[in-house]
RNA sequence: GCGAGAGUGGCGGAAUUGGUAGACGCGCAAGACUUAGGAUCUUGUGGAGGUCCUCCUCCGUGGGGGUUCGAGUCCCCCCUCUCGCACCA
């Protein structure tokens, strides 16, 4: 039902489709990519993380980063720089090959339709992308090269296959990665999963993990982001450590980060999945350890992680190499198969975790470090080193820093260790049990040998499958095609088969941002001439949920990108930003027990009464029933009862979902676009508010109103007034300012109060009209280029020069001074603004309140800054 | 527990090198125009107080101290919230 609100407003139903249709006629934001053309000409590259196109469409939280960018990149243009701002399809994944197995549609043609449907969405939203650029990760002419880059990986080895246990989800059909199981559970769906032994390819990240880890110095990145970054790499430094075994002629690894407490060492600890369990466990024991190793095999990893420390003796010895004591080995869980060697030695007194566990199974701790009190606690800290001393080596007195040098220099001459580094970075376990993916350019020949697939027969093409039916075991759906599998060796004319894993999502989004900038060569991945004009990415906007994964895996493509000469810069994005999440409209929740009492939000924990145990029943409040009582809210009605007030992530199982489209039909694109750059800073997350977009959506019709009245332009040619020019240049210098740092809502609400100033003048000159139309332009394209061609020009302003401000504009004659008497504001005078000191001061004495104050008092000092205060500091 | 970030009106949020806290918007209130108004326009709006109410006073940026002529901003201690990581030897 149209309402008086939409009667009234200007008719952006009529001008952002026209708009639009411009821009697409004229090619508009084509970007022009002859590199000779280009060459010595200012750039930017301005990129967005491509969405994968979900069957739910866009969600709100998509245009918040994607106008970001457009307005960057709009601003860019009218500055005349060359701008790359393109657009894709991040179109493998998981959902669509769900969707595919319940209702036998190919994930093709759902995966078209949702893209379809993306496009009209983000094109209705008049993003100034270069369509022509559009890129799609399940294209053969995109995932050729894909195919291609893992070939290079291949043949420098850094891609290798391994019999190792991954996750393998009954229900999903499919293995998932480490990352991808949470607690057990898959993150998407939440089915169980098991480990299982299974061939895998596996690429050889850790081979990067220092690069990667010093690359992140310099870029321009959130420093949470480098710091999640850095600890997922998680490099530390420390030894190897061998102790011989007794009766076993074999020596125990193990990887410590306190080799200097090696004197402290009391006893020995294995993870259940040790390879030396068997070898080392003496009869007498061997039973208790196999039913300990079992129940560990099968204890999730939560259980694992529990504090209470379990373990079992198996009653083998092994050598402490400093002390040459005869130490106990012990087999345990909380050490863990996965990391450094999978063994530890326990050094009780300086370890917590140690500590706990001599405690419970009463093994000695010798203190080694001084500092602590090892009777009641683990001391973790740094101490001179005591009782380490042996015939060859003391480190008592040493600090850690210096022990630790001395026993590894030690150790290395005895050949008992050697220093090392570890990362807690695994390799990327790189195949999928899935048809929706990347096929891997690999064959099989009759022997089981792997080879590759000559570069010039790629793309290797997913068949074409007719159901998609799991294939119920862990060989991957494409293993069943048998047409496809089995094949010929191109160069030995030879039978082969082929490789019937596919790629993981994240392979399409390692690169993309490189095919952008040559999307239809068909010789090469990317012309270097191209590449070394555009890249690096100057600006990348997406979310921190990609802090790690997506941004880790697609900086190590890069290296080995540039390592290979395909690229040029060392790393991919130079600038990142994340932006916030858009909430839900807020809300006001009470909660009620079965006898209809409330109850107050403070004692209610996940749905129940912390008093009483009892379940109590959600309630949504309105606005006007409760209010605010010191730092919470309250019923009005009960002001004893407290009421729950805050947004909560949009979902539709709460149903406080806003679906972009709407927004668009009842207020239009512009209003949208504004609304969410106006609603606070880019990376912080912000409740969504219908009411706030009407203020935007009100904005627009009164800049709307401004320059047209009754359909007729309503600018006068006549010449600016100095004060109407020192506004507009005010404006401009605070618009120009804010977007260059990204801070959208301070450049909205700077020129809302160039509106609100200009709303008051007899009439707007056309000069000033034109410049308020182009700095609105970025934000709101489509009322400003329809208000651009009623000012008289036939062509789009998104070439118009941008808006410079002149200093000399910007300044007051007169200027306003606060005066202060001890800190206080007691008054304010109007003063020239290049008046002197003396003059300023004898006026703010003057000030009937300032004066006032200053009775019966003396001057001890006069501070003043000119232009901002003037504080005089009496008694 | 560790790491990072953040606490400012009824709400979202502004505040250069420390220099008039609350820009801008929402909401709310009063008025104007109107058959009508949930449209539009104007004015007001942090709280408390004042016999000079187009004026003045006091209090106010999570809490407590400190530095300074002056602190939302700098320093120390504490509290709360959000997000990561979480037996990594």
């Amino acid at each position: 039902m149209p309402n008086a609100a939409r009667l009234m407003a200007y008719p952006f139903e009529d001008i952002e489709p026209k708009w639009q249709e411009y821009w697409e006629d004229h090619q508009t934001f084509r970007t022009p990519d002859e590199p000779r053309q280009l060459s010595g000409e200012e750039k930017v590259y301005v990129l967005d993380m491509f969405p994968y196109p979900s069957g739910s469409g866009l969600h709100v939280g998509h245009p918040e980063g994607y106008t970001a960018t457009d307005i960057v990149a709009r601003y860019k243009r009218m500055q005349g720089v060359n701008v790359l701002h393109p657009m894709g399809w991040d179109a493998f994944g998981l959902p669509a090959e769900q969707y595919a197995i319940k209702t036998n549609t190919h994930p093709r043609d759902t995966t078209k339709e949702n893209i379809a449907q993306f496009k009209r969405q983000l094109k209705s939203l008049g993003f100034s992308y270069d369509w022509q650029r559009e890129i799609n990760t399940t294209d053969p002419d995109y995932y050729k090269w894909t195919q291609w880059i893992f070939l290079q990986l291949y043949k420098k080895g850094l891609a290798y296959q391994s019999e190792e246990p991954v996750w393998w989800c009954e229900e999903l059909g499919t293995v998932l990665a480490d990352e991808e199981v949470i607690d057990g559970k898959s993150e998407r769906g939440g089915y169980p999963c098991e480990r299982v032994p299974m061939r895998q390819w596996v690429l050889k990240i850790t081979e990067y993990a220092d690069r990667l880890l010093e690359g992140l110095d310099d870029l321009d990145w959130p420093e949470s982001t480098k710091e999640m970054q850095r600890n997922w790499i998680g490099r530390s430094e420390g030894a190897n450590i061998y102790f011989d075994l007794v009766g076993v002629d074999d020596s125990l690894k193990v990887y410590t980060t306190r080799p200097d407490t090696l004197f402290g060492g009391t006893y020995m600890v294995l993870a259940p999945e040790h390879d030396l369990v068997d070898e080392i466990t003496t009869d007498e024991h061997r039973e208790a350890v196999e039913e300990y190793r079992q129940e560990a095999l099968q204890k999730s990893d939560v259980e694992r992680k529990q504090e209470d420390k379990t373990g079992v003796f198996t009653g083998g010895y092994a050598v402490n190499p400093a002390t040459g004591e005869e130490i106990p080995v012990w087999v345990a869980d909380y050490v863990l198969a996965s990391y450094g060697t999978g063994a530890i030695m326990a050094v009780p007194a300086h370890d917590e975790r140690d500590y706990a566990f001599a405690q419970k199974f009463d093994l000695p701790i010798r203190e080694v470090v001084e500092g602590g009190n090892v009777d009641e606690e683990a001391y973790t800290e740094d101490g001179p080193h005591v009782n380490s001393a042996n015939d060859d080596v003391d480190l008592n007195g040493l600090h850690n820093e210096e022990a630790q040098e001395r026993i590894v220099e030690w150790l290395e001459e005895e050949g008992k260790g050697e220093h090392r580094v570890n990362y807690q970075l695994r390799d990327w376990l790189f195949s999928r049990q899935r048809y929706w993916g990347e096929p891997f350019p690999i064959l099989f020949t009759e022997d089981g040998e792997d080879k590759p697939v000559p570069e010039d027969e790629l793309p290797v093409t997913l068949p074409d499958i007719e159901t998609f039916e799991p294939s119920g075991s862990p060989e991957g759906p494409l293993s069943n095609i048998e047409d496809w599998v089995n094949t010929t060796d191109p160069e030995t004319g030879e039978p082969a088969t082929r490789e019937t894993n596919t790629m993981p999502q994240w392979a399409g989004s390692c690169w993309y941002y490189l095919r952008f900038i040559d999307p239809d060569n068909d010789e090469r991945l990317v012309d270097p001439e191209k590449e070394q004009y555009w890249m690096p990415v100057d600006l990348y906007v997406g979310g921190s949920e990609h802090a790690v994964l997506h941004l880790l895996y697609a900086r190590f493509w890069h290296k080995v990108l540039y390592d290979a000469g395909v690229v040029s810069t060392k790393e991919p994005f130079q600038t990142l930003v994340h932006q916030g999440m858009i909430l839900g409209e807020k809300e006001y929740t009470t909660f009620v027990d079965p006898d209809g009492q409330y109850v107050s939000a403070e004692r209610v924990e996940d749905g129940v009464d912390t008093r009483t145990g009892t379940e109590v029943e959600r309630k949504e409040l309105d606005e006007d029933e409760v209010e605010k009582d010191g730092d919470v809210f309250v019923l009005k009605e009960q002001p004893d009862v407290r009421v729950e007030a805050r947004s909560h992530k949009m979902s539709k199982s709460r149903g406080n979902v806003i679906n972009p489209d709407d927004v668009v039909d009842e207020y239009g694109a512009d209003t949208l676009r504004l609304y969410e750059m106006f609603m606070g800073p880019l990376e912080q997350d912000k409740p969504w508010s219908t009411d706030d977009v009407e203020g935007v959506h009100r904005f627009l019709n009164r800049v709307w109103r401004l320059l047209v009245d009754d359909d007729e332009l309503a600018v006068t040619d006549e010449e600016p007034e100095r004060e109407q020019l020192r506004e507009l240049h005010q404006t401009i210098k605070k618009v120009t300012q804010d977007i260059e740092h990204l801070d959208f809502n301070t450049a909205i609400a700077a020129m809302m109060e160039f509106l609100n100033a200009a709303n008051k003048w007899d009439a707007v000159p056309r000069e000033i009209a034109e410049s308020l139309v182009l700095l609105l332009s970025p934000f709101a394209p489509h009322i400003s280029e329809e208000l651009w061609e009623r000012l008289g020009h036939d062509e789009s302003l998104a070439y118009a020069d941008w808006p410079e401000y002149e200093e000399a504009l910007l300044h007051r004659e007169v200027v306003e001074m606060a005066v202060q008497v001890n800190g206080t504001v007691r008054g304010t005078i109007e003063v020239e603004v290049d008046a002197d000191e003396e003059d300023v001061l004898a006026a703010a004495k003057e000030d009937e309140n300032v004066a006032r104050h200053l009775d019966g008092k003396t001057i001890q000092r006069e501070i003043y800054v000119p232009g901002q205060i003037v504080n005089f500091v009496a008694n």
